[in-house]
DNA sequence: AGACGTAGCTAACAACGTTAGCCGCGCACT
DNA sequence: AGTGCGCGGCTAACGTTGTTAGCTACGTCT
């Protein structure tokens, strides 16, 4: 359980956190100043008192996502089973379909790099890419073909029907050298 | 060459037309009901005598980008390379780059797929479906892969300085059995 | 001629992000 | 103890967004 504060105050947390749940209970629609402010009881302009603007709530949203998903894929990469791949697949898989739209928020722009703390990046990608061996190629189109799989499935856009396990376990087999 | 008029007065076509160019050249921000029409040298509200809501444009964009994918797949199809999948990649990869505000704006949301010309879904899927002998679960696994590797280039994900043609080919040699 | 549908217009509303400027409380320092 | 200042609220407002209501001019068909 690693520190997310990152610097900030108790209260500029606590804006994070009423972000977070607003953000993951009502979509990103109703992610809104006015909408945040409410559950916080206090006016939208003074949550200019702790953050420049909007952006830089969501791009400490996007810090929660990493931190939380490195964890998850360290947790995965240390069950140390026959198969560490499928487990990192599943970790990802698991964590992105639990929380939708912040994935969607992380995902779905480019990444805000400087404003995200030092070496998360990097630590979130690290597990993928060990159980790579270390293959940078490798592991990107490893990388691409988990999130494009949550994107996908995420939007909606495979067919109803389709059994997304076993495309899962396709790429899996296929990737898995 | 496909009709892509799908019933649409030639006033409508022209304003999908005009949304079109605006998406493409100023960005998903700039895609706004007055500037739009602004283009078309009328005013906001008159766009709403040909579509219901801004929801209907832009679904009819995502037609669009249907369409011409289905067409630029089935070419590379056509050209019946010794790696069919490799020219469909190249294919898929080409066009999302070459729009990517319509690329994102068709892939970042549910698909309406009621409002969508019927068949069209499919049609764009079946040559990677063919491509992949037929293998539903394959297939899935390849568009997921290609998906997964254009949005995340779009976004900027990757590193800088990562050879992106090797992680697609990397992709590209694992999944073709 | 008269009726009607088409496609434009203006005015307006609610909600959004954001800024300017005011105020009151509490802590720190002399 | 008195004083100053800054933190963190507030109201009012601006410009922009999607969208609605209601008016009007024009063309076509009876």
């Amino acid at each position: 359980m690693a520190d997310q504060s990152n610097g900030r105050s108790p209260r500029a947390q606590q804006i994070v956190e009423t972000a977070r749940a607003l953000l993951e209970e009502e979509g990103a629609d109703a992610l809104t100043m006015r909408r945040l402010a409410d559950r916080l009881g206090i006016k939208a302009p003074s949550l200019y008192k702790h953050f420049p603007d909007k952006n830089a709530v969501e791009t400490a949203l996007i810090s929660v996502l990493f931190e939380e998903m490195a964890e998850a894929l360290e947790a995965a990469e240390a069950r140390a089973s026959s198969d560490p791949l499928a487990e990192l697949f599943v970790a990802y898989r698991t964590y992105a379909l639990a929380h939708p739209h912040l994935y969607r928020l992380s995902t779905e722009r480019p990444l805000p790099r400087e404003a995200l703390p030092e070496g998360l990046e990097e630590r979130t990608a690290m597990p993928l890419v060990r159980a790579c061996g270390g293959s940078e190629h490798l592991s990107r189109a490893v990388w691409a073909f988990a999130h494009g799989m949550v994107a996908l499935e995420i939007h909606g856009r495979f067919p109803p029907d389709a059994d997304l396990d076993k495309a899962w376990r396709t790429g899996l087999t296929a990737l898995a050298a």
